[in-house]
DNA sequence: AAATATACATACAATAATGCATGATAAGCA
DNA sequence: TGCTTATCATGCATTATTGTATGTATATTT
């Protein structure tokens, strides 16, 4: 082919981007060849390399072109007066679980990041932006723990640090476990129920 | 070198384990040649393909090596008779989170299938026995839930289903976050906090 | 309109990993 | 004791993939 306009580049771009993460989705990273995103993209390995310096760096736009809407999300929500700090917590807990459950983009990259790609050696830029987003989003959650327990929702004996942690265990292991069987059990029912209850528990 | 004994050949074996575990959890699975396994093993890779067909017989047998015990343990705690089904779930869940954070050769594979290894097409082994493991041990737990619900220590209205969903998601995540950054908090402290959290929800 | 840079396709060289075939040596067995 | 076979090492051929270099035709610029 030759030389298209800049929009037709752009497409390219992002057909690239559709074919990765669905082959990556679908056969792993480290499995799947850039001859292999090609052929799913309908272009060849020139396009490839064109756009893209080399195969992390195709997987790190896949995940800048999710985290940004999510980065809005954050900040739109930052920026809402908040009502009742629990109701805000499991508001978006629920929020995400529902992301995941519908919204293929995101179903697709959660599933490449949990069970199609090999988190190697530390300087894994992938795993230290991974790591920092979910840093940021505990450090919301935490603070309206924190929140929940000042105003008296929480009783004072519940940590906020651990509260936490065991909500995003929570989280991501009904996500983890979904993902790994494809629908065994409906994530956003099961997920809402599973969320309340502990919420509960730490009331009690 | 040369042949050696029966008991030699046992010990090679068990050390391309080792060194295959050891390796495989550092490095990643697709990430690790055979030869890097060898190496690892001091020995070429003429003693791997003696004793294992290939990689993925290499990994089955890391499988079986901790499968073992496990399944042993799982039909020591069934022939045992049961006083308390709530006191029981949770403490073969601690049980299980500590033999993670304890055990080096369950916390390497529990790493390696969690972070280290990509699940690639459905006819994966490696996969199916997983799964399998881990539907008896839910079937198990379901089980003790139903009785914990029959004898009134759950409120009727808790689905033992849902409950043992939640709960595996609460421990597989706590794991998985754990493993992914190392030690950023105490597995089986806030661990066990989280699990009591979610047991008590369950009881609200 | 000429020059240049862009957006790819195509071809090539280098690397690396796999599987197998072969070799060597001693253990196990008749 | 002699034969066979198990245990590994070594070498080879094949294949797959990567990165890059080159080619080409068209947008875009001047």
């Amino acid at each position: 082919m030759v030389r298209r306009t800049k929009e037709d580049a752009l497409a390219t771009r992002s057909q690239l981007l559709d074919a990765a993460e669905r082959v990556f989705s679908e056969r792993g990273v480290t499995h799947t060849s850039m001859a292999q995103v090609a052929e799913a993209a309908g272009v060849t390995r020139g396009a490839i390399y064109h756009h893209f310096s080399n195969k992390m760096a195709l997987i790190e736009s896949l995940m800048e072109r999710v985290r940004l809407p999510i980065d809005e999300m954050r900040e739109q929500i930052a920026q809402q007066p908040e009502f009742d700090a629990l109701v805000e917590i499991q508001e978006r807990t629920n929020e995400f679980l529902n992301r995941v459950a519908t919204d293929p983009r995101v179903q697709a990259l959660a599933n490449i990041l949990m069970h199609k790609c090999e988190y190697i050696d530390e300087v894994n830029p992938i795993k230290l932006r991974h790591l920092s987003g979910r840093n940021d989003c505990i450090c919301d959650v935490e603070a309206l723990f924190e929140k929940a327990v000042n105003e008296g929702q929480l009783p004072p004996q519940v940590s906020p640090r651990i509260a936490v942690i065991g909500l995003f265990g929570l989280v991501d292991g009904l996500i983890y476990n979904w993902l790994m069987d494809d629908g065994y059990f409906p994530l956003v029912e099961y997920g809402e129920a599973a969320i309340n209850t502990y919420m509960n528990g730490l009331k009690a």
